[in-house]
DNA sequence: TTTTGAGTTGTTCGA
DNA sequence: GTCGAACAACTCAAA
């Protein structure tokens, strides 16, 4: 009787999964989920992100069930649980998708020593990404890349691996094995904060992608920019859980306008894991050295609260929050608006940013988190003058929302100013912000800065 | 992947 | 009908 074990963690899923088709090779397969007190308690906590998680195992089980197996969960420290449960059932292999962030590589190597004692072997497999390569992918030089667009043209030629169908049937997990439940959020100690989420679940990633694919992403490569996210994707959480393969989206995405615009963006996820995945002290530290150190930040803390909560004064920015506390998610252009005003006109520092974003988003990933966080602070890899990333709020809704439908939904208190008013409410005439119930100072705040003012400071504190 | 300011040209409108 | 101020629309270079 040969028995393997599954060790899932962001590979939710039954369809195009290789760690579950090498795993089910044997004749006993015991799936399970571990959850982690290192990724429960840590710096990256998130109630929102754990209780996203809890619906995807949820619907895993389901998914499990219906093809004669089932999900284990167990609750510690991987290095021990999934050893313990490979002595337990008596496993010869533990199966996995490659996560390259620092942190999964140090837990997987734990992990490895672990079993390596017992004789059983860890074997990691792709499904992570549209190409699982850490190491394939190298400039001519053979580094690896900083700069996202020679990336991009490298990634589009390498190979593919083909994907591959959900089986229809799984190994049986044994009579006896042990496992418990999927538990729920407060007894993991969390909080649910935003109270309009996105369902969990690999149907629900299934549904997401066929709906894009049917209508948005014909327009994606004009209107992703724009805010009300009418041709955007939404499929970042189901991807950062593995509810949906990368390589899967590809295939189906075919080869019209928008989609080679969207597949360009599938890149930049590839392209942040890569970046992370050779530059570990990224997570922690500027990737320019001459910013390492050396820009003074502020640590004003009540205007980032005024940020967090959304009511800095800028309608851009705090439409933008007020959706992230809302969803748990943000569309990628609001996310630079927030971001540039953070660190460019309040001139805080880009980690505080970074870690309120992993406890707000449900599709909160180490990698492009930190990869998008260091790109608005003008700080990372794919350096650009740190004036291009200086954005005006009132010009970005101009462009971005021009008739002010994104704005209206997330900031109630502006529904009845005029759209020429709208990215600058506080222009309006006493008598025109009585008429339209928004007066400034009272119904909605003053601006919290002088955007023209501290866009020359901040030129000043770059000029290194 | 941006913003701002200067310079130019064209339009409107009242004297 | 003419003139000139004021302003809008546009291009371009610099930060």
């Amino acid at each position: 009787m040969t028995t393997s074990i599954l060790w899932l963690r962001r590979d939710l899923r039954v369809h195009d999964h290789p760690a579950l088709q090498a795993a089910r090779g044997a004749e006993r397969m015991i799936p399970v989920f571990c959850f982690d007190d290192a990724l429960l308690g840590g710096r990256h906590a998130s109630g929102p992100r754990t209780q996203f998680l809890l619906e995807c195992l949820a619907e895993l089980d389901t998914a499990l069930r219906d093809r004669g197996s089932r999900l284990f969960v167990r609750r510690g420290s991987p290095s021990r649980e999934i050893a313990r449960l490979a002595r337990e059932t008596g496993a010869e292999a533990v199966h996995v998708s490659a996560d390259v962030s620092p942190f999964a590589r140090r837990r997987d190597a734990a992990v490895r020593r672990a079993l390596r004692e017992d004789g059983v072997e860890f074997v990691s497999h792709p499904g992570m990404f549209a190409l699982d390569a850490l190491e394939p992918v190298r400039t001519g030089q053979g580094n690896p890349y900083t700069v996202f667009t020679p990336f991009y043209k490298s990634w589009l030629r390498q190979p593919r691996r083909p994907t591959i169908g959900a089986p229809r049937a799984l190994p049986s997990t044994g009579r006896n094995a042990p496992g418990g439940l999927v538990p729920t959020l407060e007894s993991l100690g969390l909080q649910q904060e935003v109270s309009d989420p996105a369902p969990g679940g690999e149907p629900a990633a299934r549904s997401v992608l066929t709906r894009f694919l049917g209508g948005p992403v014909d327009d994606y490569a004009d209107e992703h920019d724009t805010l009300t996210g009418r041709s955007v994707s939404r499929l970042s959480p189901y991807l950062h859980l593995g509810c949906i393969s990368p390589r899967e989206i590809e295939e189906r995405l075919g080869e019209s306008k928008g989609a080679e615009a969207f597949r360009r963006q599938v890149c930049w996820r590839d392209f942040y894991a890569h970046v992370l995945g050779h530059h570990p002290q990224n997570a922690r530290h500027e990737f320019q050295e001459r910013y390492r150190g050396t820009l003074t930040w502020s640590r004003a803390e009540k205007s980032f609260e005024a940020w967090c909560e959304g009511r800095t004064g800028f309608p851009a920015v705090d439409a933008g929050m007020r959706q992230l506390r809302r969803e748990g998610w943000l569309h990628n252009r609001a996310r630079l608006i927030v971001g540039s005003f953070l660190t460019k006109d309040l001139g805080i520092d880009w980690r505080w940013g970074e870690r309120y974003f992993m406890r707000m988003l449900i599709d909160g990933d180490e990698a492009s988190n930190n990869g998008n966080w260091q790109w608005i602070a003008s700080v990372g890899v794919d350096p650009a003058p740190a004036f291009q990333r200086i954005f005006n709020p009132a010009r970005q809704l101009e462009r971005f929302d021009p008739d002010g439908v994104y704005v209206r939904e997330y900031v109630p208190e502006l529904r009845e100013v005029p759209d020429e008013y709208l990215a600058e409410p506080w222009t309006m005439d006493e008598e025109l912000q009585s008429r339209c119930g928004c007066r400034i100072g009272d119904d909605y705040p003053e601006p919290i800065v002088d955007h023209a003012e501290a866009r020359r400071a901040a030129l000043d504190r770059y000029r290194i």
